[in-house]
DNA sequence: GTCCCAACCGAAATTTCTTCGTGAACATTC
DNA sequence: GAATGTTCACGAAGAAATTTCGGTTGGGAC
């Protein structure tokens, strides 16, 4: 991990040097991808095309309407085949997200580097609405039929899924520490009320496409969440 | 919670009588139940059977792993019999909401009759938690199968969960009249901020059954995200 | 060039949903 | 209380999708 030698500014606001935040996100964002390696190059390109495949068909007609046939023929493979791939449909679906939400934490982890923890609670919650702007097909598979699925059993998953949450809930724990939230509000309530506020502003958007511009709307509500936060804290002492 | 007399100064509070508060609960507690009304006694009680069986399996097993015959076994009729009552497994899925909806609405308007706007507001968060405890297995479909479904293209189910916003958009509307939540913010975040915050909560419960005492989180959240706009207000004048 | 095995496919098997024809239960009328 | 028509129920067949299987193709190591 590179040591935190260019700090920024603020004398008591910077993030100690390593507390496990680098570890943390350096295991979220690297969670096993899959088991099984393939061999040749043409078998990494055919995964690559049911993939992007796969997510279009989903994305477009949900889970449980797209036809396996359908995506074999988007990825310009038989089906047969792409039971080589994934043992089955479920299977494929509930695969699918995990690499998008690595490159997701891999890009936040980077993007938060030297930053105070405020900013770095702002940029979560802005860059996961920005995210899903980017990534559309991939929000709707992952925020409208993955996450509130019941079927989360499938423990690869459950655990990224459950990493969204963890990084909230260091950095809540950091700002308590730091004073500007407040320390006798209970935790989980406070990071469900930041996830909830900024996924609801995300699947409104994912359905609805409104508001507009999600980045915008994604922008105000993180700040908005946070300002509250702050002005709890103040309130409170 | 600590008194929040500060913060109350305004001394009229009373909803006015009819504003559109009981025109709105009217309707959206009576949208159409079902166009096809059974005739016999017995099937009448076959379709109640249905229903419960339908509703512990999809909340059971997820809409997608449901098999027909195993509605049908637990409503004690062959599979094919099903069929005369609906014309498919995701129309007997989408049709089953809406009884517990209309039911809740129902439930509220009661409730919130002769209350001021701080309070219908307080209730129908708290009401919305609790709904979801007492009919957990409807609510596992609702909260997590269809709300953010793809396919919420029947007008009927639609219109129900967009009511769901519209009495939180009607009383925020109210609570900046009379002054008490901040007249500059967006409406429809504040309102995403509200529902957000506690489908989150709800959310979490139905999957981890986490916080033990539904309720109680309940209350907490919508009691906190309600002085959170108070406290908005204030700051912001 | 030969060999091996990963990758691929078409056809068949399986599973589940849905339709259909027929008969039983019930209500209605005489 | 028999005749008649309608509602309700079911088993068997049909349809549609997923998944398995045996065999063929093709890429890369030697």
């Amino acid at each position: 991990m590179p040591a935190k030698d260019v700090m920024t500014a603020q004398p008591p606001m910077v993030p100690e040097s390593d507390n496990g935040w680098d570890s943390l996100l350096q295991e979220i964002s690297h969670r096993p991808k899959r088991a099984t390696e393939r061999k040749q190059d043409r078998s990494k390109r055919t995964e690559q095309q049911i993939l992007t495949g796969a997510l279009r068909v989903f994305a477009r007609d949900g889970i449980s309407r797209s036809r396996i046939a359908d995506i074999a023929a988007e990825a310009g493979i038989s089906a047969s085949t792409l039971y080589e791939y994934y043992k089955s449909k479920e299977d494929l679906a509930y695969d699918l997200p995990l690499s998008h939400l690595a490159e997701f934490f891999e890009g936040y982890h980077v993007a938060a580097a030297n930053k105070t923890t405020r900013e770095r609670l702002l940029l979560y919650l802005v860059m996961s609405a920005d995210y899903a702007r980017e990534h559309a097909e991939w929000a709707r598979l992952f925020y409208l039929e993955i996450w509130p699925s019941v079927f989360v059993t499938d423990t690869d998953l459950r655990h990224s899924i459950n990493d969204f949450t963890r990084v909230l809930l260091f950095l809540v724990n950091e700002a308590i520490a730091e004073g500007w939230i407040a320390r006798d509000r209970n935790i989980y309530e406070t990071v469900a009320m930041l996830t909830g506020g900024i996924n609801q502003i995300i699947i409104t958007w994912l359905l609805y496409r409104k508001p507009r511009n999600l980045t915008k709307a994604g922008n105000e509500m993180a700040e908005r969440l946070i300002a509250v936060l702050e002005i709890e804290a103040h309130a409170k002492q």
